[in-house]
RNA sequence: GCGAAAGUGGCGGAGUUGGUAGACGCGCUGGCCUUAGAAGCCAGUGAGAGAAAUCUCGUAGGGGUUCGAGUCCCCUCUUUCGCACCA
């Protein structure tokens, strides 16, 4: 016989809605906890990812309440975005309508998993309500000049008209008509995030977020101390500013090199000795039509063209040669790079294939350099050499000196650099949050007053009937009055980065309902930091630290005192089946649905919690489901059989009086049901502490199985004694206390019929007794040279001496040791003897 | 290419500070129960040798530190994630 989840879980998720137990509420005696999952982005139906995350949510909010905290487990929808734009193109319909549509139904699957959700907080990024603060922040974002327009390059597609995302662009052609991308130069809107770098590199404001995110954070702002250098143009007063982190190298610089996107570059192939079929305009469009991953990468050939022009290295005077490259890249640093072939390894290869000048100026003291056999660029630190008045000096130590000469002399400045860019938010699509700006002929850029927002997006466009951002061709709705001077005027038709959406949202939920601001301030600070926040590793960088930058922003607004967003991290793994991640591309998902029709809501939490660490991937299995659900039909089946007993002794469980009588009768105890006692409270500590210190809760469910299995091996219950019984009986009761957390919908169940009146939550967290977890005996372990030999056992007070002459005494242990002498016996206390002998 | 992780039986995984490798679960094998099946229950289950006691090998591969290494150090390989317009 199965247990009756079905109807069991049925009954308690309406008992809970009923008592509204997982509203939180904004003013409590209770210590508030926020515990938060990244919200869906609402494809339609929850997959397994879903709910292996929402799992370990729930399972911390249930674990919280216990704890007689006043928990928020909010739930919303990041539903903006090109998938839903392209769904509804390929289905005929209007994104707002399909994306409703998922939303219902994924709502409906989360009652159906039964978790704790405060629906009453809810959010969804497409409605204008939402919105309208996502255009406010916008607006801020400007007014403090952290919004702001420039010229970059994005993928392009001539025949589509419009922008591709990297993974739209397949071998370098649109996905969708198959022509040949190029990077077209567009204006685009910017955060500047590169403001808050530094602070960013902080991480103090947080408590416990994983090691390797706060790397992967670090290194994606790459800060690098340096000097930025200025070279004047040989024929004219430009400057070239380049950036460097060898500064000590700089004598050595022999030509230099720019990307083709460079400023100075554009000038040139304007000129009229630059016709759109020279040499220079074909390298240039060759190479801005890669894409970056392959133009940085060191395997790829490195290519450039003469420019025929020269700079002139301000420390020696020297003519330098500028060369467009392919191997520079604009984003970072200046733009522009001193090439040093003799001491940097793509500079040098360079300078090889072209035939370039190169100059040895740091000395290798191990073993002499020569200038014609190097193969390859010496990178190591040395004594300066061909460097003027710097000669002689060691090179790590010469960076200093050499800096503060040149910044003198006007010739550069020292300067930090980060490869952080700011942020791009412009993208050409109609379903996301318009940008809140008006362009007027006379006025220029002029901000949407507030008393405008929302900018609703325009219903009746024409989605697919062209591939352009369906905005532009919403004339009624992009045509409009400047609100300065009042003439005709045009809307921006650049919608926000969903990003942008997905940085702010666990502030909202704080305050979900507020029409005069994004969130009260108060009940921001209320609430946040989210105490535990918890998601996909692959939001390590962007997602994260976008919100980290716009938490920080709303601060300095006045918004929110705390200085970090989420205080917790817990990035969950994916979910895979045969090695890959489940999705639909792979065809290898399972319906979450499926599995709780057959087993119910407990057992795939189960399952999911159990098959490894939250952090980790982990791999479904078809058996595994069901040996979930076997150990739940077990843990039914120890009541149903003991119902009568446990209901009759549970009752007295809670007289005070009880634990004394127990206690009393201790040598009354045979040895099965002492070892009991000793099983229930060591899992209670256990699980506990997998959960509240590690995390872990697929160690915490094999310890409760584990107990089970003890429970299971009592054949006699008939035969105890009352005081035997009593302590059956509590190691009965503390497994539905104990899986309230990974189970609730079975222990709520269970925790009734045994006769208790509260509700799980509200019986607080299982207490241990360490008094029956002191063992009179303890097993050492006997080691001889590293390799098990026997074991002992000990009584717990036994001195050094004693343990070292049993040990000796063991059969097999004097047996080894047979025509050898020992050097030394080791005793490591309560684990082992080793015993080192030749 | 750059950045970040991971690698333990047939499988998922455990092993918290260097101290009995393989907890717990799945699968498999044998048995009980049953008209039969399902379910359930009991026992066994890293590899090799041995009647057994016990011994040898074993944590991706190679080297090192240590009385003792899955755990620490160095090198190599493989897989996964991210790389700025997927969210």
């Amino acid at each position: 016989m199965e247990y009756p989840f079905e109807q069991i879980e049925k009954k308690w998720q309406k008992i809970w809605s009923d008592k509204k137990i997982f509203n939180a509420k904004n003013n409590t005696d209770k210590k508030n906890y926020y515990v938060l999952s990244m919200f869906p982005y609402p494809s339609g139906a929850l997959h397994m990812g879903h709910v292996s995350n929402y799992s370990i949510a729930d399972a911390i909010t249930r674990y919280k309440m216990m704890q007689g905290y006043n928990v928020m487990q909010p739930m919303g929808y990041d539903s903006f975005g090109m998938p839903a734009e392209n769904f509804a193109i390929q289905h005929n319909s209007h994104p707002r309508i399909t994306t409703d549509q998922n939303i219902e139904i994924m709502r409906k699957q989360f009652d159906m998993m039964g978790f704790g959700i405060d629906w009453e907080r809810e959010v969804s990024t497409c409605h204008s309500d939402y919105y309208k603060w996502g255009q406010w922040f916008f607006k801020k974002m400007y007014e403090k000049g952290l919004a702001y327009k420039k010229r970059s390059f994005q993928n392009w597609c001539d025949n589509c008209q419009t922008v591709l995302a990297n993974e739209q662009v397949e071998d370098g052609k649109c996905w969708r008509c198959s022509s040949v991308v190029r990077q077209k130069e567009l204006e685009q809107w910017f955060f500047k995030i590169t403001e808050y770098a530094e602070e960013l590199l902080d991480f103090s404001g947080v408590i416990d977020w994983p090691e390797r995110v706060k790397t992967m954070q670090t290194n994606w702002i790459g800060k690098s101390f340096g000097t930025e250098i200025w070279f004047r143009m040989e024929d004219s007063e430009d400057l070239i500013k380049v950036f460097t982190t060898r500064p000590d190298t700089i004598f050595g610089c022999t030509f230099m090199a720019l990307p083709p996107e460079h400023p100075l570059v554009t000038n040139w192939l304007k000129l009229k000795e630059e016709p759109e079929n020279s040499k220079m305009h074909k390298f240039c469009d060759k190479i801005m039509n890669e894409d970056t991953i392959n133009r940085t990468s060191e395997d790829t050939t490195k290519e450039g063209i003469f420019t025929g022009r020269f700079a002139i290295n301000p420390v020696n005077g020297e003519k330098v040669q500028i060369w467009i490259t392919n191997y520079v890249l604009m984003d970072y640093g200046t733009g522009a790079v001193m090439a040093v072939p003799a001491h940097d390894q793509r500079d040098f290869e360079f300078a090889k294939k072209y035939d370039i000048p190169m100059k040895l100026v740091i000395q290798n003291p191990e073993e002499k350099l020569i200038l014609e056999e190097m193969k390859e660029a010496y990178t190591e630190p040395g004594i300066l050499v061909n460097s003027d008045n710097f000669d002689g000096l060691e090179s790590t130590e010469s960076m200093t000196s050499i800096s503060e000469w040149m910044t003198e002399n006007n010739m550069g400045k020292v300067t930090i650099t980060y490869r952080l860019r700011d942020w791009g938010v412009s993208r050409q699509r109609y379903w996301g949050n318009p940008i809140p700006i008006i362009y007027c002929e006379d006025c220029g850029t002029v901000l949407v007053p507030d008393e405008d927002l929302p900018i609703k997006l325009p219903e009746n466009v024409q989605l697919g009937k062209t591939t352009q951002n369906p905005l532009l061709s919403a004339d009624d709705w992009v045509n409009v009055k400047c609100p300065k001077c009042g003439k005709p005027a045009r809307r921006e038709t650049d919608t926000m980065d969903t990003f942008v959406d997905s940085s702010w949202y666990y502030a909202r939920y704080a305050d979900p309902k507020n029409n005069e601001m994004p969130f009260s301030k108060e009940l921001a600070d209320n609430w946040l930091p989210v105490d535990q926040y918890i998601g996909g590793i692959e939001h390590a960088v962007m997602h994260l630290m976008y919100a980290r930058f716009f938490h920080k922003f709303m601060r300095d607004l006045g918004m929110v005192n705390s200085n970090e967003p989420f205080a917790r991290l817990l990035t969950q793994g994916m979910v895979t089946k045969d090695g890959a991640k489940m999705g639909k591309s792979k065809n290898n998902a399972i319906d979450p649905q499926y599995i709780v029709d057959r087993y119910g809501s407990d057992t795939v939490r189960v399952f999911m919690l159990f098959a490894s660490p939250p952090d980790k991937d982990s791999e479904w299995s078809d058996e595994g489901v069901k040996g979930a659900f076997r150990f739940l039909n077990r843990v039914w089946r120890l009541f149903e059989e003991n119902l009568e007993l446990i209901k009759n002794i549970s009752v007295t469980l809670s007289d005070p009086a009880m634990p004394d009588r127990i206690e009393g009768s201790d040598n009354k105890l045979c040895a099965e049901i002492k070892k009991l006692r000793y099983s229930t409270h060591f899992t209670i500590k256990k699980v506990l502490n997998d959960i509240e210190n590690r995390m872990q809760f697929n160690t915490a469910i094999a310890a409760i199985m584990e107990h089970l299995n003890n429970v299971y091996s009592i054949k006699n219950v008939e035969t105890l004694n009352v005081a035997e019984k009593v302590i059956f009986v509590e190691s009965c009761v503390a497994i539905p206390h104990l899986m309230y957390v990974f189970a609730p919908h079975l222990s709520e169940e269970l925790w009734k019929i045994i006769g208790e009146e509260n509700l799980l939550h509200e019986a607080g967290l299982p207490k241990f007794n360490e008094k029956y977890l002191i063992q009179d005996e303890i097993t050492y372990v006997i080691q001889i040279m590293g390799k098990v030999r026997g074991k002992i056992n000990v009584s717990v007070d036994a001195t050094d001496d004693e343990i070292k002459k049993l040990a000796l005494e063991v059969e097999n242990v004097t047996k080894s040791l047979e025509g050898k002498e020992i050097k030394k016996m080791i005793i490591v206390p309560k684990k082992l003897v080793s015993i080192v002998a030749k």
